[in-house]
DNA sequence: TATGAATGAGTCTTCATTCAT
DNA sequence: CATGAATGAAGACTCATTCAT
């Protein structure tokens, strides 16, 4: 550790290499395609035009990699929907807020290929690479302000007080994320090609706001 | 799928092989916690105290005993599933029928540990191995039959017609299978502890039932 | 973990395998010529004519190959060396004593091509592979009897009062160990080539006896 | 072994670089705590704050960094040792001067602190990467001059005649160099924390004058 | 029926080295 | 003067698979 005012030598700083980023960018999609786990340096590389070494001399390890692409891009992808409620939630009432956030979760995510199976494999599944990194942080805290303005909601007499307060932040992310995780499932049915996201959003949000229940019952 | 009554020389029939049944017990397990991908030959055979070989000399390669566990194990606990509404329909309105579906998902699955993160990984992943298999056959056929019910439903004014009757099976999934698959990380959740499978059947009844409006609104 | 009686399968006992033995006889070999770490499991294999694999196979991994090799091959050679004291020590006065077991050591590890550079190498380096294992059992304990019978030696008249009798055995083993380690060197000078192991105990044993100091001295 | 004073253009010469001696002693600190195949450029260049590209700009490649480090290093430290003879042979008797060698060996091997594993290891070993320039030069040479002086002094009755002459260096160097070397091992033994070098010359010059045998014998 | 032996391909990683700048 | 970028070769290790017994 010598006194140097220089960065440290020998591996490059965050800022610089042509292809640092596309490396990421590549290593993003095949992770979202075949998971984290299956993903091998030597597809990255292979797919980049580049040597499996060129990756250790970016990022060190495989690991170290899987971060980088959390900070540098998941995390940013994930900012509208992790600052949310922090942006809009004086301005709304709860009920609105449950109906905002869904929007705004389906026009992110549908707007970014690869962040719903990557959702799906890496944070929902039981040694998904991503989950301690969510669950540590981001997530427990946008849940939270949720469940509490929703409580506030019900107390109000505004909000379904049947509903379990705790799980309507859960119910949402089911109904949208997973959806969408799962629409090259349905999306493929016949029947089915013209639903996009637009439409999916209309349907959550409808079924957010009074349920199956019939217009004429209201 | 016949039942092989005729021994087969050189390869073990169906019904022999004392272990061939926990063998089958422990990869499902072990697919469950790792991922079919994630899981080698060895960590099975280890796991039964037996040789790789041995899953070799029963099943001939991995491939076919993932197509086992799936013919053998998982098939059978999805039957209540997959056979629901050609059970229950006839004596059911649409919207009940939504309702009994959403609980009857939430029963089976929240009851097979293993399933909900089965699903999650190796369905609803880009490339899970069970997704062809699930998708081929019994998914489109229950949603097809769902999607009739809800439709017919919708035109009988007894179901809310802004809904998309197609997307109604998948939102009813997001809400049960999601949120079972999701358990581990909203139930650790200071405070979530004592959210169980009724509870959460309850509040996914609810929230089909009216969304989040409340009772005086209706 | 099951309740099996045989043998945990998948991985061979130590009594099994035909090369076995040949694997670690080689092993030894190339660990005496070019050291443990500066011994690619690689090259192991090619020497015997097999598979890196196979290593694995038998030894699990390197440190385990290592392990089974100081076990199966290294102590069993160094036993007589290992009980010296125990077996000699009650007939020879402690001066006989000394001079019996720099013959031994002499002996022992003449005979064993490979290991005064494997002892060079693996026990006497700062981070040799070795030296953990020799000097927590085997070394301190030889080297402690031995001090303690020159000890007593000195107190009965009979042993030079002048030596540090802590520091005998580190001579004796400076002045046969290291001798021969260093043989390919020296034997190697012009003039030296008759010198033999016999040579060395006599050189080593009038040494011991008398210094440089001349006969008539005395 | 000339000083280089011209500039050759592409290559820097030995006067410039300001860390040019600091990678030189950082080299040696690591090839004396890890060997030399043991140490990578990596390593070095990272201790010294460092790119591995700049040693390769210094030295041209790695054996010529050890080349360097036993030029201007290691060859210097042992001067003392290398030049015994010259030195001092004249005023002294044989006898004298075999005891006089051993204690110059001590104080210089013990006052630096790189010297022992680094001799143990590297030239001891059988493919010790020092080995063949020592013994090329300064070994042989310094043997031959001391054993000739041995030789004279058993001709005239003053040493040990049942001593073989060509065996006392190696036995000095044993009773010196390797008892330093081993130091790490016989110095953690419980009671032997006190014995520093000059303890070490004590027993060592007393052992060479007089072995074993006590005082009253002579 | 079941296994021990054996392997080729592929995993992550390190290293010495090159070269344009 | 010194580095960042890049690589080929090699290291330990894992895995699915084969095959004779």
């Amino acid at each position: 550790m010598s006194h140097v005012t220089r960065k440290s030598p020998g591996r490059p700083a965050e800022s610089e290499g042509v292809q640092r980023g596309e490396l990421l960018d590549g290593a993003l999609q095949l992770f979202a395609q075949q998971g984290i786990g299956g993903t091998s340096l030597s597809a990255i590389a292979r797919q980049a035009g580049v040597t499996p070494a060129l990756l250790h001399y970016y990022f060190g390890n495989k690991e170290s990699l899987v971060d980088t692409v959390w900070r540098e891009r998941i995390l940013p992808a994930l900012q509208p929907v992790a600052g949310f409620p922090a942006q809009q939630g004086a301005e709304l009432t709860g009920r609105e807020l449950v109906l905002a956030f869904a929007q705004t979760i389906i026009r992110v995510v549908a707007s970014i290929d690869w962040l719903p199976s990557l959702w799906i494999r890496e944070v929902l599944s039981p040694d998904g690479q991503l989950r301690p990194r969510l669950t540590s942080t981001v997530l427990p805290q946008v849940i939270g302000v949720l469940t509490e303005h929703i409580r506030q909601g019900q107390a109000a007499g505004e909000i379904n007080a049947e509903l379990d307060p705790r799980l309507v932040p859960v119910s949402i992310i089911g109904l949208t994320v997973f959806a969408l995780a799962a629409r090259p499932i349905w999306g493929r049915l016949p029947g089915n090609e013209d639903i996009d996201a637009d439409g999916l959003a209309r349907h959550v949000t409808h079924l957010l706001d009074h349920g199956t229940s019939p217009a004429h019952a209201r």
